[in-house]
RNA sequence: GUGGCUAUGGUAUAAUGGUUAUUACUCUGGCUUGUGGAGCCGGCAAUACGGGUUCAAUCCCCGUUAGCCACCCCA
């Protein structure tokens, strides 16, 4: 890069002394030489989709423990399905008529004409795996979790990517109400655990019959109000008419408002099933908000469905769920597999990471940020200690002690600095004369003082200085 | 997919229809070559892309792309 740069600057000069003396070829030489530097082109990201760099590490890697500790707690099991997938597996169970099969999902052609799919969600995948693999055949419920990449063909906005990341829990097997809140209560503590105050807001939307019915008189009551409605609801009406009911246009709140609710048309079964799991929520203590606008949007939910989100401190309610999910019963059986029920919730993670680090940038403010990792650096100082670094490096790594280094530098300033900049209590410095001497300087970085030591004592001092750290 | 706003080094910014595009941070080198936190000096590095208006465009206009925001929808 460098080297294009100086070649830039040098060509950039002759045209310019030109410039006086004629005046148009200097703008057709300069366009060209623009052009000869751009043509290498940087490679640019994908519309939608983000690079996760060192800096957010934390926050994903502690995202990911919390994940993997409650699943474990909770009797979860981790598990993968592929990214790539048949695209009919969507289309058969999030729901043709959905947006996120019909708009939004990345469909190709393989090579050899089939039609593929970049996964929108992961519970069909799952789904699929409990049928392909005989699951049902092992003891019920089948309990796993997942954590990785899904896609939507989105426009790109706040909170919003092409390739998101979900960690989520299946739970398949058993039709109990408690099965429904101890899935709330694993998303809500995980949520809880990572520091995320939040509410979840619960509905019940019955079987495919209590919805049918339920459709029936809600598209009825619609048509009546027709004229109230927004531009969105009236085309609502035919496609998705539940979806009306989460519109946020102020001329239709009150047609939503007098709107016949759901949980009025529910089978004296579904709605003992939905007044259960809130008693199960009472009693583990999960705030919950019933919502009987909560509709979700993909096909395949019975019953509970539920979403959570963060606690906002003003009036201002937070658009973006944190993590949704509810209750699957017919989605077994559709994807081929014997009547089966289910239930699941993702998380989006990149959601739950932007509220972390919008949490720490708040806690930290001003403040010196800690810095996270070894607090030994080592450095080194000619040719024959650098050529023992790694050596040294390496004995420390198998004695179990971590260092900080920087071999690429020469200059022991350089190093230093560094050293500094690691927050690191202690330096190890390797010169010529403790290479020969076979002994190497431990300096204490606050208070300047150096001690030699036997270069076979260092895990030892190492060792010693780990320990008084903690 | 629709609409609004935006686009200057890696990041954050200043300025202008005209000669060498400002500043800070970061990175990098140096300040008697074996020592960090300060200071000083130097270096790398940008007007997103394509077209138009103009003698002249980074600036004005159009298109493209991307970003942000809202809608649709969704985690």
């Amino acid at each position: 890069m460098k080297k294009s740069s100086g070649e830039k600057k040098s060509a950039k000069q002759k045209p310019v002394k030109k410039t006086k003396s004629e005046k148009i070829e200097p703008k057709t030489k300069k366009v060209s030489e623009t052009r000869a530097n751009k043509l290498i082109k940087t490679p640019t990201l994908l519309r939608g989709f983000k690079d996760i760099m060192p800096k957010d590490q934390d926050y994903w890697k502690q995202s990911y423990h919390t994940a993997e500790g409650i699943c474990e707690a909770y009797g979860y099991n981790w598990m993968e399905t592929p990214i790539l997938e048949e695209a009919s597996l969507f289309v058969r169970s999030v729901g043709k008529g959905t947006d996120i099969v019909d708009k939004e999902m990345y469909i190709f052609e393989d090579r050899d004409g089939s039609k593929v799919a970049l996964r929108p969600e992961a519970t069909a995948s799952v789904v699929r795996a409990y049928i392909g693999h005989g699951l049902h055949t092992t003891t019920q419920p089948v309990k796993v979790w997942y954590w990785g990449p899904m896609f939507r063909h989105d426009r790109p906005q706040a909170g919003r990517f092409r390739e998101l990341h979900q960690f989520g829990c299946e739970n398949i097997g058993v039709h109990e109400p408690v099965i429904d809140a101890e899935l709330i209560s694993v998303a809500y503590n995980f949520l809880n655990d990572l520091g995320v105050a939040c509410t979840v807001h619960i509905n019940s939307i019955g079987t495919a019959e209590d919805r049918e019915r339920y459709v029936i008189e809600l598209v009825g009551y619609l048509r009546s109000k027709r004229s109230y409605l927004c531009e969105d609801c009236r085309r609502r009406i035919n496609k998705n008419p539940m979806r009306c009911l989460d519109c946020k246009q102020e001329s239709c709140q009150p047609v939503i408002e007098e709107a016949p609710q759901i949980i009025d048309w529910l089978s004296d079964a579904s709605k003992t099933f939905f007044m259960t799991v809130l008693e199960y929520l009472d009693e583990i203590n999960i705030p919950y908000v019933l919502d009987s606008t909560l509709v979700r949007g993909l096909d395949y939910y019975t019953d509970t469905v539920f979403e959570i989100y963060e606690e906002q401190k003003g009036e201002e309610k937070s658009q973006n769920a944190l993590c949704g999910g509810g209750r699957y019963n017919g989605l077994v059986e559709q994807l081929g597999g014997p009547p089966t029920p289910g239930c699941g919730f993702a998380v989006g993670l990149e959601r739950v990471v932007s509220v972390l680090r919008r949490q720490t940038e708040k806690d930290v403010e001003g403040e010196e940020k800690i810095l996270s990792g070894p607090k030994i650096f080592f450095a080194h100082l000619g040719d024959q200690a650098r050529r023992q670094s790694l050596r040294i490096i390496e004995d420390l790594r198998r004695s179990g002690y971590v260092v900080r280094h920087n071999l690429g530098k020469s200059s022991l300033k350089s190093q230093m600095e560094i050293a500094n900049k690691y927050g690191v209590t202690h330096t190890l410095i390797l010169g010529q004369k403790e290479v020969q001497d076979g002994t190497i300087i431990i300096r204490d970085m606050e208070s300047g003082i150096q001690e030699i030591v036997d270069q076979k004592k260092i895990s030892h001092e190492v060792k010693k200085i780990v320990e008084k750290g903690r």
